[in-house]
DNA sequence: GCAAAAGTTTGATTGTCGTCGTACAATAGA
DNA sequence: TCTATTGTACGACGACAATCAAACTTTTGC
């Protein structure tokens, strides 16, 4: 079976920063954002367990904000950036560029 | 005692972006932000009950997403626009032209 | 074929969230 | 002073969310 990916039209603005507003897939986005290529899940240091982490790809890939496709028993991962742009253009940028105090 | 409010530079992404994600209060930011002035609590066509609205005005303020004031009986709001531009350009801006599909 | 690697699934726990109703407090106006 | 008006405080309740450990699936490489 295909994973569950919203279609680039169904984005919700609620059920995006809520995905965005959990501070571990906050980081998961932002270094997707600095990356060149699709990364594996386990590629992130998020100092959360195996099963937790799984759970964030999802609620991530859920709501619209990356894309994951499988690839040997790895799942790569891409941040929907030109979706995003096209739904909620501004958002992504602001986020992104909103660094920690 | 007065209300709490953080201090702009006190404004975090995540808690912010949080109050955001719930339709309710995206509805109240909405009419605020097309507001020219304050506006109590009471004049947002909100279907919750009281208690309810007096929780998502709070989250809203505690976020530091609105500042509330006491006029009377009444207790006024305004979109802290300015130092959410300030502290994350382009957030609020992205999330208002975010129109429902 | 076997074993390692990468995630998933399941079930449980713990905590937060949105919601309500009722009772309460403060102020304004008659 | 009495009474609306406006919002708060206090429980309470069900739903959802973040987390973990342990067992499982799938694929790759030897």
């Amino acid at each position: 079976m295909g994973l569950y990916h919203p279609a680039t039209e169904d984005l919700e603005i609620a059920t995006v920063l809520h995905a965005l507003s959990d501070p571990q897939r906050l980081h998961i986005v932002r270094e997707l954002a600095s990356a060149e290529e699709a990364q594996p899940c386990g590629r992130f240091k998020v100092n959360v367990s195996k099963s937790t982490c799984t759970h964030h790809f999802r609620v991530l890939r859920e709501a619209g904000v990356i894309e994951q496709h499988q690839l040997g028993t790895a799942k790569m991962n891409t941040l929907r950036r030109a979706d995003i742009d096209a739904r909620f253009p501004g958002l992504l940028d602001a986020v992104l560029d909103a660094v920690p105090a």
